[in-house]
DNA sequence: AACCTCAAGTTAATCGATTAAACAGCCGGG
DNA sequence: CCCGGCTGTTTAATCGATTAACTTGAGGTT
């Protein structure tokens, strides 16, 4: 560790530590002349001098550490993305990010906040690991910023994917690619997931735009996982020709998965037979699969950067309502035409 | 909000600073009298007094901080359960963990160091995100831990994943099965894993053991993702019926996912026709793969936790030689007997 | 000569805690 | 009545930087 301190720079420069502090950190460097701060700054060189920003901080009530308090960074893989958006936000300039997780434990919360409160951070965002609406922790500052889900009564500065436009743009892709039997995959009702209400509000507008009835049938919902893709998929290639779907959107790329095993069971191809498109873009998964999966990417990445940059008052937001982060669709292999009996 | 200062507590309670601070701190706290305590806690409690961290570290010369300083934290998911099991081990103790990624920068890892031994922290952890050995940067302290890596040269505290073991247990499951050919899908050379050589060295420490002749033809090498997985088990699964495996370890769950894909294309089924063993217990794929795949963990959680012990000084650490992290198997349903005609 | 200005620093207060040392009463013993 | 030892609390130094206010000497003006 750093066990030098500004004294022996000073002492060895022969000047003051006033003069090595306003050197270093070129405050009032006109008043000191060249000699001086080139002495200084051979002098620090010389010993290894290294700022201690335990004691800076005190005395100026800055400590240029962000506070990011979420409820679980373990559970999805997506949550490095959001880490990285934010961290190199603070990177860039300068910051560094104490990083807390509470494990949805409310005990455990309010004890995180009081600890970064403690330690002074200078700012401070409140993430989640997947798009909910929250009930503000008591105790978090005016100012923090949410990420990755909206405030349920305060008004605070917040961001979350626009999951409304993602859902407009999966279904987009398939309707120009010619289809007009879409099925939705949807979650289950009972997991009472804002991304699934405005996924399929966004499904609906599409296909209202492209006079499309909305088939009640094809709004199938399931556990939304692989297992549950699977079997709703399954119900839905079961449906006589006529009904029967020539594409499926699903709720997010496991339920895809699950699509896709539904299909080859029934000896049918993706995107020959059947078009797919999923939500998530979720690492390692989506690119790999056979074929690689049309998808919507949750932008992980950009929350993470919008976050810290309102956070370090670089950028205004809105707290009236959430910030909208578009959800970029990732075109792979998985949707084509419809099979010719469908075509128009 | 305009912070609380302990003057203001001792103010409040008719005491001097020092006073509050030994009752709060419970140092001392015998030569001081219960009502005196007793005035001082309800002080305290009234004006919602909370210290404030960096003047108390600068004091003490202990910031209660803890670096942890990665390469990438976004770019693969298993990133988090390491950060996980080393953030509870940290809040445990009431430390806070700051975080910083320098995406393999050695211009971004010198700066990261030089900004956390800045900040005073108590300890540090180097880690990885997939087990490499790595040349230990210039300027990490000596206590720092690494994390997922193996130091190249210098003698640190370090802990990977035991992966001869993890190679071992994979394959002694598919022997106990019933299996004599049994095929490693590993990853092409060029890639460089020490992940790769280990495991391949309990594939075949386990087929001795077994009394197996080894077959260099079953040693397949690929891309380690889904798609060098399928094209790797196509070339087996066209092998001569005398020669085809009846089962596949598979260096990680991608290329499982692929032996999955191949063989449905040529009509067999899992674990019907043929067993597969993955690697890494992938979240949201091993478990979602149908059937459900039966794989090796990688001790992510684990690790975490045992390096951030090491670094707290909870626990010793041998420096000569990093500490192997078993690699539990977990039993899904991916592994059953050979078919018939390969069954003894 | 008296006064002012400017350049180039230095001095000392300050941030908010911790803690060794000092201090004020009180009691008991000689 | 004085001294030593307790008890309970205060005083003040300290951690390592930042910065407002001050100092000092040289040079210029009138």
């Amino acid at each position: 560790m750093a066990r030098v301190r500004m004294s022996d720079v000073a002492a060895r420069a022969g000047v003051s530590t006033a003069t090595v502090s306003m050197v270093l950190n070129g405050v009032n460097s006109t008043r000191i002349s060249p000699q001086t701060q080139q002495r200084v700054r051979e002098a620090a060189e010389a010993v290894g001098y290294e700022p201690n920003s335990v004691a800076r901080s005190l005395r100026t009530q800055q400590t240029r550490l962000v506070g990011l308090i979420s409820d679980t960074i373990a559970t999805t893989p997506f949550a490095g993305r959001m880490l990285a958006g934010a961290n190199d936000v603070a990177r860039e300039h300068g910051r560094l990010v104490i990083l807390t997780d509470t494990e949805g434990d409310v005990g455990a919360e309010r004890q995180a906040l009081q600890a970064l409160s403690g330690q002074q951070v200078d700012a401070m965002i409140y993430a989640c690991m997947w798009h909910r609406v929250v009930e503000v922790p008591e105790g978090l500052p005016e100012d923090a910023v949410l990420l990755d889900c909206a405030p349920a009564s305060a008004d605070r500065a917040a961001v979350v994917p626009d999951e409304r436009a993602g859902g407009m743009a999966a279904v987009r892709e398939l309707v120009a690619a010619g289809h007009r039997r879409i099925a939705f995959l949807d979650a289950e009702e009972r997991f009472d997931l804002v991304a699934s209400r405005l996924r399929h509000e966004g499904y609906l507008q599409v296909l209202a735009e492209a006079g499309i009835e909305p088939d009640p049938f094809l709004h199938a919902r399931a556990e939304p996982v692989a297992g549950g893709g699977r079997e709703a998929a399954r119900r839905l290639l079961d449906l006589p020709a006529s009904r029967r779907p020539t594409a499926m959107f699903c709720f997010n790329d496991r339920m895809a998965m699950g699509a896709y095993a539904a299909a080859h069971q029934r000896g049918l191809s993706v995107p020959g037979d059947l078009s797919v498109v999923g939500y998530d873009d979720q690492q390692l998964v989506a690119a790999e699969l056979d074929p690689p999966l049309t998808t919507v990417a949750l932008p992980h990445y950009e929350m993470g950067r919008w976050a810290m940059e309102v956070a370090l008052g670089l950028r205004r937001a809105d707290p009236a309502a959430p910030h909208l982060m578009p959800c970029p669709i990732v075109r792979r292999a998985s949707v084509g035409p419809p099979p010719a009996q469908f075509g128009d």
